[in-house]
DNA sequence: GCCAACGTTGGC
DNA sequence: GCCAACGTTGGC
């Protein structure tokens, strides 16, 4: 019982995790995310769905390589850790307020596919990819099919 | 429920 | 490091 595979973005800023970070652990929770919209995302995300992996705060912006969904949808123990950067007062054991998915490493680019390029291929990615759309600022979005299969091209 | 103040994201 | 664009918070 398991829908179809889906398609997500995720951003991370690599001085604090990077693809060659996931590379070396093989999986990693993705912890920190604090929107809620990126959180709802998370949600639905099942097991198996592709992951493209967004450099984001660097040099060369752009997606550097591929994941894969390890887990569904669980709370984020750094919201309970006092001593996180990400710890939240009002999350509680018991009213968890956000989640996370594991991420697997599924490979990395040989070279990054860089956010001015994809700015570029606009038109085909269509206008309502939030990656592009000006002001928007999600860490974590859904990636239609077809739009996995124009940013792969670019690779 | 409005909205000003504040914090964050992320390109440049 | 700057700052525009957002999201969240909290006083009222």
């Amino acid at each position: 019982m398991s829908s179809r595979k889906r398609y997500w973005l995720m951003k991370s800023e690599p001085t604090d995790f990077s693809i060659d970070d996931l590379e070396r652990v093989g999986t990693e929770p993705w912890t920190g995310v604090r929107n809620y919209q990126a959180r709802n995302f998370m949600r639905q995300m099942q097991v198996g769905d592709g992951v493209l992996f967004y450099h984001s705060n660097t040099q060369v912006p752009g997606i550097y390589g591929i994941g894969e969904v390890a887990s569904t949808a669980y709370p984020d123990p750094t919201q309970f850790r006092k001593k996180s950067k990400y710890y939240d007062p009002k999350a509680t054991q018991e009213q968890p307020r956000w989640d996370l998915v594991d991420v697997k490493f599924v490979r990395k680019f040989d070279r990054g596919i860089p956010l001015d390029e994809i700015r570029g291929h606009a038109e085909a990615l269509g206008e309502e990819f939030a990656l592009i759309r000006k002001g928007t600022r999600l860490s974590v979005m859904p990636v239609t099919a077809a739009q996995w299969k124009v940013l792969l091209a670019l690779e």
